[in-house]
DNA sequence: CTGAAAGCGCTAACAC
DNA sequence: GTGTTAGCGCTTTCAG
């Protein structure tokens, strides 16, 4: 298998007659040569095939990068696929391309991508959470790139952050479900000690019960994913603890939906017997025979002003280091 | 922003007082050095905090790239995201990194994509489909680096393939509508003219319908992407055209769910009035009130599959060209 | 077991 | 408007 693509600067420029920084200059488009050299060498490269050597050139003149790494805590999460996608179809009008990482909820692996990803010299980098390990920090000030933290807001960023509160979204829905009249509410959470936000959503929601004077009445907290299927039995399990909840708070809008299912199951009226608020705002949540009552997250939006804010930072325009984008609390019919 | 990490392996080298070169050979864990030296050199980097710089080395000896290109259709499908989840697990447990791409199911945007792509000069690539531009086509063969197209399966690969024929789910699909009863059978397809592989599913469904004598009663074809609303929409307009269905086929599960949805709120009792079949075995499809009828697909293993024979290819290991993955006919209550 | 030399393809800096 | 030179950090090759 041999990878050599055959031509290089160097052929189009004996083709042309002329030298190779004349061929480098029309190929990127600057300025400083004939629009009959223009014309010939863009013939050339044409019929060579030319494909430049980002390799070679991002190597030799550190600015050239345009690699752009992104990590999530989970691939299969459909928020986070529209994040992806968000920052996905940024970059690519702006002439970056994106490199992925799953850091499955655990530092140590976001840290061991990230040194992997360094290793390539990308011009910026996009993290998710704001809790990252020592080494992690260390290499981001070391690398002197820029980097934004998503999902989860800092307000002591490495460098940019954009995002919203966890908690808060928790809170406003535990405020909620207290308006509403729900006193004795329960919790379902997922990857216990592993999903920090997840968590602060849980603290919050917890923190706004106890300050309403009606604290959380029992909390499921599973090891598992968030999935319909925990969110099934997660409730299961919740109920036969604790029989007489009103509500229920869902890690996410999955769990939620599969909750539903399991109260309907059950012969449980909802929102008469139980109320369930899920999270996250996936489509599906709108849709289903009752509309699910949950916080919607602008996961696309959030992926794009990451990737601007990053390619307005490689540009030298000013940027604001700290974007709070609103999340939306949508009353459905399951509260 | 300056941005050129401190340390190199010349600078290793001066504090250890060996060469470049040994330095090189002991931290890429070869051979042809003492254990002293080895130990010397490497408290030496880890106090320099070195990282290695692959563009350099790439650069220099072809071989080292570790970069793994792959493109999907859609971000923003839960089926892509496992595709892509099985990918990236794989990838990054073999030491490559992985960059994305999305085409948009259009041809020319894969093409675009891979043109960036190969400026990077990456170990492989992986493409979904196997309807590719005559320009993708040209890049990949000079470019000679091993390439894996997924997803719908080819008999003719570029290079190999891992996949299942979408052709083959449609009839499976329709001959199961046909054994259970369904005479007046309808179509809901998304994306019009561009996803030719939900376009495949739909000539599956059309051949074994004619062939059983009961050809498609009715298709309604949207435009939109494939989601719940236009599942719940495209059943509502399909119905409003030709009343007396007794079946509909959907183009995947998202819209098949959002059917059911509308089915439901107008009264259908499924499966009674209406038999619901969906395609590609989301979760959702398996905890809703209704089990829903579909058929599902491997994605995580397809894209396992399409990175480890990738790799194998790339250290000259014995790979099968084409990977033929099973997929599966679920049946669940909504037929 | 170790080192020296050459070169990968490109661009910045400077000269003409 | 165009060319020359030097060098990015690494690995390959060959010499000891």
């Amino acid at each position: 298998m041999t990878r050599k693509p055959k031509a290089n600067l160097e052929d189009i420029a004996r083709e042309t007659g002329v030298s190779k920084m004349t061929v480098s200059r029309v190929l990127r488009g600057g300025s400083g040569f004939s629009d009959d050299t223009r014309t010939r060498v863009l013939q050339v490269a044409e019929r060579l095939g030319y494909i430049p050597n980002r390799l070679a050139a991002a190597f030799g003149a550190d600015q050239a990068s345009t690699l752009v790494g992104i990590c999530v805590p989970r691939l299969t999460s459909g928020l986070f696929a529209h994040v992806l996608d968000g920052v996905d179809r940024a970059l690519t009008r702006l002439g970056y391309q994106v490199m992925i990482g799953c850091n499955n909820h655990s530092a140590e692996d976001e840290e061991a991508w990230l040194r992997q990803l360094i290793s390539w010299r990308p011009a910026g980098v996009i993290l998710s959470g704001r809790h990252h390990s020592p080494g992690t920090v260390d290499l981001l000030r070391n690398a002197g790139m820029p980097v934004v933290e998503i999902w989860e807001l800092t307000t002591t960023p490495i460098d940019m952050a954009v995002g919203f509160s966890h908690f808060d979204c928790g809170a406003e829905m535990g405020q909620f479900l207290i308006r509403r009249g729900r006193r004795r509410i329960g919790v379902v959470g997922a990857m216990a000690g592993q999903d920090e936000m997840g968590r602060a959503r849980r603290d919050g929601v917890e923190r706004a019960l106890a300050q309403a004077g009606h604290p959380v009445a029992a909390a499921e907290l599973l090891l598992d994913t968030p999935g319909f299927y925990a969110g099934y039995y997660g409730l299961e399990t919740l109920l036969s603890r604790a029989p007489g909840l009103d509500a229920v708070y869902f890690h996410n809008d999955e769990m939620a939906i599969g909750g539903l299912a399991y109260a309907q199951a059950r012969g449980l009226r909802v929102p008469e017997d139980l109320a369930i608020a899920g999270w996250g705002g996936m489509e599906a949540a709108s849709v289903l025979p009752l509309r699910l009552t949950t916080t919607v997250v602008p996961t696309t939006a959030i992926g794009k002003l990451a990737a601007e804010g990053l390619v307005a930072r490689l540009r030298g325009e000013p940027v604001q280091d700290v974007v709070a984008v609103p999340t939306r609390l949508v009353p459905g019919q399951t509260v």
